[in-house]
DNA sequence: TTTGAACTGTGATGTAGGTCACATTACTTC
DNA sequence: GAAGTAATGTGACCTACATCACAGTTCAAA
């Protein structure tokens, strides 16, 4: 665990869109009761159940949110990135963790503990407001995701993950969209609430068609249109 | 449109989960931006997609939240009553309606404009922490919502339904809990993503095996146990 | 008190996609 | 480089539920 100084801390914290917004004054306020944590890869961050109240703000690697059924099924919620946060829901309304937490890639969070941030949103409403506009943003971004599960079958559904990872978190190369997180063909099918079977073989197909390239952790989108049309119809 | 003096506004927004912590002053500074409408049955409140910034707090009568498909099916994501409030999304994040909400039953409500609402926010930071908070709970709820659909069949989504609107919206007579919204069975399948005619047979189903019974519109829960344990098992 | 319209009940049929069971390939680490 | 593990690819089979097509009921309004 690495801890820079308060002015360090702040400035990382400016890169964050949370606290974006506030002034250098406010931001090293914060970051006294910051630290900044080092987070290896495929080290689950706190598990959904359990008590915690610490907000974590990405400043580099990425991160799941997912949730396990009974039986071991995962599904997964988001991915966030550098400048996201997290772990606001136990903070807020107090009670356990909603969800599991884990680092997909080595990961560097700057860490605030409740004490520090409750206190803080009392005194700087615009950071207040700023955190309702942020939640506001979650929370259509869910409705969205309970629309697409209960109106769109598979090839629909995962072209429009595709489509929104390569949006979110892809690398424009030429007309093409590389989207190289480490993610697996599993984890996809979590994403999109279908078996690992299942998006296996739409993937193979849409690589035989030529609408995407697969090589290993790799999906490169070669025709977006084609696969906005697929994400558009097919409706179940 | 009825509109009553500021103290009787005043008096009925402290009833809302949303201003109950507020003192008698700051509700009466409120209540000068707000109004009181009266809306029937079955009315539009407003459709997802539109423009508006009204939030409203529900004094008495239902309405649902829902989404509608390209090809008319609905879902509906929630069903609030005298308490709650709606309209938050759009009001905080700036962004069109996330959902369009209909009155199930005649309905009273306080409506208060954007202006109002975020200067007064930035007045009073408690309403920012306790709006916070209750979104906070409202995000934990969709994720479950996300869940259930995803992990679970039909039986055990429509189980946990009848037993989250008994706990939510029902009347306890005995040892039996009457469901008596004013929704019908369609409705019901568009709350657990399911068509009306397999939310119907499964109904009958149990209705057979004594642990409901239905009557025009009123479901009866008779074996609350049972359903609890169809509830837990039969994962997806 | 009749007459639509909306809701409920129920069988027959179809299918998307899950599950199972492997084979193949890639990535680690010793 | 060998050996083990994790990830991918692919067919055969099965099942939960949707869809369709009615018939019976209840409700409202004329």
């Amino acid at each position: 665990m690495v801890t820079p100084d308060i002015h360090e801390i702040s400035r990382l914290l400016a890169g964050s869109e949370l606290f974006a917004s506030l002034s250098t004054d406010a931001l090293n306020e914060l970051a006294i009761h910051a630290e900044v944590r080092t987070i290896p890869e495929k080290e689950v961050i706190f598990e959904k159940g359990a008590l915690g109240s610490e907000l974590f703000a990405i400043l580099n690697g990425r991160v799941k949110i997912s949730s396990f059924s009974e039986d071991g099924k995962e599904i997964i919620f988001t991915i966030l990135e550098s400048g996201n946060f997290f772990g606001e829901t136990a903070l807020l309304d107090g009670q356990n963790r909603s969800a599991t937490c884990t680092a997909i890639e080595d990961c560097q969070m700057v860490v605030i503990e409740r004490e520090g941030f409750t206190s803080y949103l009392q005194k700087y409403p615009a950071l207040a407001i700023n955190l309702l506009s942020l939640l506001s943003q979650r929370l259509r971004k869910k409705d969205e995701q309970v629309e697409e599960i209960s109106f769109y079958q598979l090839p629909a559904r995962l072209a429009r993950k595709l489509l929104a990872l390569a949006a979110e978190h892809g690398d424009v190369v030429g007309s093409r969209i590389d989207i190289a997180m480490n993610i697996s063909q599993n984890e996809l099918a979590n994403m999109v609430c279908a078996s690992r079977e299942s998006v296996n073989k739409q993937l193979s197909q849409w690589a035989k068609d030529k609408l995407i390239s697969l090589s290993s952790r790799l999906i490169t989108i070669e025709d977006k249109d084609r696969l906005l049309e697929i994400g558009r119809k097919s409706e179940r």
